[in-house]
Order: C-alpha cells, then sequence, then structure tokens
DNA sequence: TTCATTCATGCATACGCATGCAGTTCGAGC
DNA sequence: GCTCGAACTGCATGCGTATGCATGAATGAA
C-alpha cells in the first residue's frame, strides 16, 4: 500500500473560500523556496538582506501574514496565554485585565480569556489546554491539585495571581495581604477603636485567610481583638447583608462596632451605603471602615475609602516575568512573590492622634 | 527528487518534550486507525458505537485531548472569537467582558482578547487575524475602512458592538443613543430645568454624537437648548475637569446650569464628586445630574444616579447570535440592531411633578 | 591558486487532525 | 442464494509553517 505509486490525487474542492495567501503565494511571486519565506520572516534566522527584501516586497503585495496556527503546530508555542478569571465586577480586575493584556501583547503574546463564576475552574482549564497555550495565569481562581499535577506534567508555566493555595506546587503572586491586615489593625488601635468588626471575603480564599490573620494579630499585639464578623464572600450584595447583620441590632447600642474592616474595596462600599443608609449612620464619625485593595473608586469623592493599597502593576510584571523566564528557559520552576502593601489613609476611618 | 525514494529520515529529535498524546497514540491503544480516534470525537462522524466506546476509553486512559490548534488547520475553524475593546475603565465594559465571554464559551466558542489604548485598532486586528480567529467583536474601537474592507474579503464577520461607525460596511449592535438622549431631555424638561449642559465623550464616536443629537432634539421639543458644553472624553479625570469648566466661575451666578447631561456614567460619577466636593453645590438640589449606561455603580447608594439603561445582555445576544448566523451560512452579511434603551430614575436629579 | 569556512538556499518532512474515497462487512429484501 | 445498499473502516493526503540536512556559492586564508 505504502509503496505503491499512485497518481496523486488533486486536492478535495473545497467550498471554502476564504482566500487565504500562503507561504507558498509569496514564495512564487518572489522566486525563492517557502523556506526562504519562512525565514525572511524569522527574526535571526539565515536569509541573505536581498532576498528579504524581495520576500517582504511579495508578501506585502499580496498581503501576506504568516499564519500562527500553522505556526504553533511546527513549533508547538502559540504565544497564547491564557487568563483565567472570576469576580470581574470587583473592579480590582479590570485592572488587572487591562494591565496584563497590554503587557503581553508588548512582549508579543495573547490573552486567551476565560470567564468563570465557580471557583473550580478545572473544566475550563482542560478546554483551554487543549488550545496549546504557552502559559496561564489563574485569577482569584481555585484549580485541583490533581489537574495542577497535570499541567505540571505537561510542563506549562502556571502562575496563580492573587491566590496562594496549592503553594507547594505552583508558583503565585500575591501581595502581602497578611502585612496589610496587620497595618489596618494598628491603624484602627492607633485610632482609638475598641470595637473592630470583620466582614470576610470567600471563607476559603487565601487572600481572605491571610487579611483576617492579619487583623487578628495585629489587634492582638494591642491587646485588642474582633469583636463580630460576617461574610460577604466578596460580593456586593452580600456584604450589605453582612454589614445588616453587624449593626442591625446594635445601631443605638454601646456593643456597636466603631471599626469595620472589610475584606474588599468592592464589599466596602456595600458597608458604606448601608451604614450611611438603612442604618443612619455615620462614617467615619460612628463607624471606620476599611477596606482593601485600592480600586479606583476607592478615590472617589463619595467614598475617599481609606483602604489598603494592591498594586496591581508589580503584581502582574511579577507575574509575566515569571512566564517568560520560564517560557524561555523551557523549564517549570515554582516561585513565591509577595508584593507589598501600603495603607492609603483617606476619610473613611478615625486617624490616630 | 520528488521521485528518488529514500529511506525517510527519523523525525528530528526535539529537546521539547512535551509528552503530548496524540490520536494516534489513541489509535495504537485502542487498535484502531486514526481516523477512527478523529470521527470518535466529531459528533455525527460515521463510527460504530462499540468502536466510539473503545476509542473514548483508550483517551481516557491515556488522558488524550484533541489539539484544537491542529483541528483549526485543519478545518479552518478556530473556535475563537477575537474581542477587542479599550477603556477598561468604564465599568460597562467589564460586564460587556463577563457577559460575552460566558456566552461565547456556552457555543464552544473562545475569546482571544485585545486590548487597547488607542482608538485606533488597525495595527492590532492584523495581529489577530494571524490567528485565524472565526469572527471579531470590536467594541468601541475604530475600525479604518481600509481594514474592514480587508477583514470582508478575508470573509470574517465582524460586529462593532456599542459603536456605529463605518456603518456601511460593517454590522453594528448599539442601543438606542438617540431615543435616550431625547428621553433625557424630555426628562429635564418636565422636571423644569430651564439651563442644561452637556459633558461630551469621545468628539468624534457615534455613542456621543447620538446621546447629543437626542439632547438637542428632545430639548428643541420643549423649546430649550444646550446652554453649556465641555468635552470629557470619556474619562474620569478629564469629566472632573470639564465639570469645573461649566459651572467653576458661575457657583453663585443666575446663569449657572440646573441640569447636566453627561455622556457616561463613568464621567458622571466625576461631575457629581466635583459639582459636591470643589464646588460645594448640592445635587439634585443644585443641579441635576443625569448619566447614561447604567453602570453597577450607579445604583451604590452615595450617587443614586439618574441614568439610562444600555442593556448589555440584549446588545451582547445580539451580537453573538450575528455572528454564530454568519459563522454556520459561511456568509458576511450585515446587519444593524437597536437595543431598546430605558431611563432609570433614582435621586441625582429633580423629578417631573 | 587551492582549500577550508561561512553563508545562503532549497528539499523533504514533521506538526496533529479531518476527510474524500475505496474497500469491507453485514443484513434486508426478493 | 443473490443483489444491493447502508454502515463502518482505513488509507492517503491536505492544512501552512518551521527546520535539519545537503548542496552550492562566495569569501578568506595560506
Amino acid at each position: 500500500m505504502m509503496a505503491k505509486p499512485r497518481t496523486p490525487l488533486p486536492p478535495a474542492a473545497r467550498t471554502v473560500t476564504r482566500t487565504n495567501v500562503t507561504s507558498i503565494d509569496v514564495a512564487r511571486l518572489a522566486e525563492v523556496s517557502q523556506s526562504a519565506v519562512s525565514r525572511s520572516f524569522t527574526p535571526g534566522a539565515s536569509v541573505a538582506p536581498e532576498t528579504r527584501t524581495r520576500v517582504l516586497e511579495a508578501a506585502r503585495k499580496l498581503g501576506y501574514r504568516p499564519n500562527a496556527i500553522a505556526s504553533t503546530l511546527s513549533t508547538r508555542r502559540s504565544r497564547m496565554i491564557a487568563v483565567v478569571l472570576s469576580n470581574l465586577q470587583n473592579q480590582f480586575y479590570p485592572v488587572v485585565i487591562e494591565t496584563l493584556s497590554q503587557r503581553l501583547q508588548k512582549d508579543g503574546y495573547h490573552v486567551l480569556l476565560f470567564v468563570t463564576q465557580t471557583e473550580d475552574a478545572d473544566e475550563l482549564l482542560v478546554e483551554l489546554l487543549r488550545y496549546q497555550v504557552d502559559g496561564i495565569v489563574m485569577a482569584s481562581t481555585h484549580l485541583s491539585s490533581g489537574l495542577a499535577q497535570q499541567i505540571a506534567e505537561a510542563r506549562i508555566p502556571v502562575v496563580m495571581f492573587n491566590r496562594t493555595s496549592n503553594k507547594g506546587r505552583i508558583s503565585t503572586v500575591s501581595s502581602d495581604n497578611l502585612g496589610g491586615g496587620r497595618a489596618v489593625a494598628h491603624f484602627l488601635a492607633d485610632g482609638g477603636h475598641q470595637r473592630v468588626a470583620y466582614i470576610a471575603g470567600v471563607e476559603n480564599s487565601s487572600t481572605n485567610h491571610d487579611r483576617e490573620e492579619g487583623l487578628r494579630a495585629g489587634l492582638a499585639e494591642r491587646g485588642l481583638r474582633v469583636v463580630a464578623r460576617a461574610v460577604g464572600d466578596y460580593e456586593f450584595e452580600r456584604a450589605a447583608v453582612a454589614t445588616q447583620e453587624l449593626f442591625g441590632n446594635l445601631v443605638t447600642s454601646r456593643e456597636r462596632p466603631d471599626a469595620l474592616f472589610v475584606a474588599s474595596d468592592h464589599m466596602a462600599f456595600a458597608a458604606i451605603d448601608t451604614l450611611r443608609g438603612a442604618l443612619g449612620l455615620r462614617v467615619p464619625e460612628d463607624v471606620s471602615v476599611v477596606g482593601f485593595d485600592n480600586v479606583p473608586q476607592a478615590d472617589w469623592g463619595a467614598y475617599r475609602l481609606t483602604t489598603v493599597q494592591q498594586d496591581a502593576v508589580p503584581m502582574i510584571e511579577a507575574t509575566v516575568q515569571m512566564l517568560l523566564r520560564q517560557l524561555e528557559d523551557d523549564a517549570v520552576t515554582r516561585d513565591h512573590v509577595v508584593v507589598p502593601t501600603q495603607l492609603v489613609v483617606r476619610s473613611s476611618a478615625r486617624m490616630p492622634k
């Protein structure tokens, strides 16, 4: 069968009429081989300058653009990075997408985006892997250790962004949530607050865990503790409900918390609205509110939110560096970068004297 | 050369060690041909049920996932949709990304994301085209007619989302900006406002043009006109400056506008902050403010912004339908969908009696 | 002038999947 | 028992680019 030579069949007449100019067409026009065309588009390849010129000229005439898919198949590099995220309502993430996307574009990479509602992204990822992405950024999303294992075996670099679970097996980039929480604790204690309450994000998320731990530790250092706690799951509506839970029955009580640390700015806005609106309390005169993230809205006049800055730019730079290094070395490593946080004092919380 | 048979060279020993399971591996294990494997993963293909079962079992054992890139090369369908957008600061767009991405995922498509600062996306698009995307969504981004032509020739469906320039050659989905502007005009006129000012978005954008036209037309119908105008370019900071320009010298003057229509909510927040803060005016008692978009923040307690709802969900549904239809028919058509808008009355503007 | 190098080029093939075509099997219908 | 068609299956090839290898040309060294 194999040996039996037969006249090659003509290519199947496809109905698809997308007229794609290929490197062969360019080669024909430039009177060179297809290889020469390919090399002309590969930086550093061995081509005579005049050949390259001729090829580029022919390419221009024909409107030729190298087919990235074919190139991927051949090189096993797609120059696509998968970005998985949930929770775009939180304004921190649009900033992340924007910055990350532009940063990767600068290095010739493109973003294949996945948005998920659920925290568990396993199913999505399996789909993503089919696209031969060169790397993966998981932003506030969970990854089962089973799949993490699989990805590691496939030698695809992964970075968990703003999430440090699976810390053992996967690279992570996060901000200093612990330090941030502690700074808030000290700030509130120094401001003379006695009754600090906390609204948590998603319970099993590392960001929530660390922020809360930092708060507790910092308060303990000043002889204080968290007097009340409710869960907001990083969502606006739930944070409003949580605020009601914490303050609803205590508006006129001496037991009412005099400070509220909220695990994200996004939730803090809901808390402030609820305090001022339904509960009729003043911020910061009756209750001090401190958030976390420093999203653009924290600076808006109506809130002027005191918060912990989580600086997206260095976080993203670290993420990209991590990915690129691994891509260049063709080696998968594990790293953990923690970007410093900083308290940004505005006017939603009473200040220390 | 072609005819001269030589012992086939062994495949080049690549250093890349990504162990990719291929359909051939699966075929070997299942003791069928590679074709059978391919067909087992193609819905509707001709395979015996038991063959398919055996193949799927083998695939499961090996952890096989069809390579989407190879499949793309073969079928000329990538199942990727390019989404180009700028201006993620405006909270309308995160909502769009989230909804659009999930909607496309539902139909097995994936989003290749491009974020651009500039309005002109030509360069980016050329890059995108290399990835053989099946369709393109341009969200608030401009496309030169030259490139539009090229894309049309390549028979790639394009939808301009929330932008209606190039209307002749390209499909568009937008909301009824004209009607929205007019509704605002009537609402303000009915509320007894006499001096209406306007803060414009990007001057040459169709959204700005239509919203302003609607406003002017609506006011004219009530014997009014726009008494002052400044440009905010759809940006927060510039809108704050624009507000200063409009009101700065007139705070105590009778000439001061008593109503302000702002071309986007995002800018309206800046306007309200500036009015209340630096200018010491009350909203809505001194000045009524109306926005456009109805982003989530418009409902926040501190603003309670009266605005025009631009409903992302039907807009996206229309966009996706348009794309999918064209993909199925393998034909490029031109359509223009205008989704109705609706005034959402909150409390940033004085109400008609 | 001659030979060793370097540089440029083309040939052939691989990358992994989809699919037209031809061949095989099997059952229904007569 | 025979014919015919439907249902499967495998073979061979194409999709467009990248690249190892061999060859040829040009350059420099001795």
